[in-house]
DNA sequence: AAGTGTGAACTTTTTCACAGCT
DNA sequence: AGCTGTGAAAAAGTTCACACTT
């Protein structure tokens, strides 16, 4: 078996933008663009959209460009969005409640199909068509129902949800929670991300950006 | 005048993860750590943790390891987390509201001052002590205080509010909108995040995990 | 003529491995 | 003896530049 180089995670956070990108300017009725005008949408140089969109196929025209609606087809089908995937959510918080409430999720194919917490007030609450578990309950939903992922909003002890579903067989985590973890196992994986991270990122930008 | 090597983007990533972590590490009462252990805890390898905080300074003690707090301490003034920042808002979508009326950014030092919408039925409201005003309003609100951040969370056309707020001289903005967008000015520095994008990265590792 | 796809050159980042301090 | 801090080596990622197709 040859083994296939694989994708750097820098080249497919850019081409999840690229993906978005296209989606505006099918929106927008653009049929066809050329690597310069979609790379600098999407805030880089040609060279690196042309090598990107290579682990993804060949997919435009020399001398051409490349076609909006091919390219977004290809894309989506490269990242598994060509179909949907079902989630459930761990910790009730006023995040989580907005996740399940959310529309555009189901519209881009993400349904929230269940939600979890340990506190007992919440257990049986029904959020736009979402009912709520107990943690322990976990396994009559998964028994049920097919779980490919699962999103973490709860305020504190993100650990007692992640070790539930990691238990459970879920593969791909979201934790929206204050602390970031790290699986021992590389069979699962888990994206961090909080608004303070984000917000950090830039306060340290404008500390230097004063010092200069 | 030395040009001092600057901070690569990942490397960011990674201290505003050591500092999460080290915060919740001062919670527990764990007073010294060393490179392997709080490596570990951070998804990453010793020494790439050591090379990481030699940005920072010679922070750690040979043969013993980090103190928490004096770490924590460097860190946070580091990323500019030594002081409180101002922050706007645009677009009051339902995550607006959300962030709005989450006590967690203050106690980090994020403070909103003013939120800033287009749509009139949303003009004058207050939700959580914040006031919403006209986006035309901006330049008084600009005049009135300094203005350090803006956080859009429009569910369209960031476009509009990203314009107003480069024009009024702010220079850090997080983008929650759907769309991402890139400045052409390096002197504006834009955080893009949606839960689109994270999931998405999770949809593409799914896909892959079950075709091997 | 225009613009993709891609080896090759270059740059950056990560990992190794050990000197040096406690 | 133990663990940091860091040059040097290795690996990975980005950009260049041009052959090639339409």
């Amino acid at each position: 078996m040859v083994k296939v180089k694989d994708l750097p995670e820098n080249t497919l956070n850019r081409l999840v933008i690229y993906l978005k990108v296209l989606d505006n300017l099918e929106k927008k009725r653009i049929d066809s663009i050329s690597s310069d005008e979609l790379a600098r949408r999407c805030g880089v140089n040609s060279a690196q959209l042309r090598k990107d969109l290579s682990f993804v196929g060949n997919l435009g025209t020399k001398g051409v460009g490349y076609s909006v609606k091919t390219l977004k087809y290809h894309l989506k089908k490269f990242l598994g969005r060509d179909h949907e995937w079902n989630l459930v959510l761990g910790g009730l918080s006023p995040l989580g409640e907005y996740l399940l409430s959310n529309k555009n999720l189901q519209r881009d194919g993400f349904y929230f199909m269940a939600a979890f917490d340990i506190r007992e007030e919440n257990i049986g609450k029904i959020i736009n068509g979402v009912s709520v578990y107990n943690l322990e309950q976990l396994s009559y939903v998964t028994k049920a129902i097919n779980v490919d992922m699962a999103v973490i909003t709860c305020e504190e002890t993100p650990e007692i949800y992640y070790e539930a579903f990691a238990k459970h067989n879920i593969k791909a985590i979201l934790n929206l929670s204050p602390l970031p973890f790290f699986p021992e196992s590389k069979e699962i994986q888990v994206e961090n991300f909080s608004f303070i991270f984000a917000l950090t990122k830039l306060s340290y930008f404008l500390k230097n950006l004063k010092q200069s």
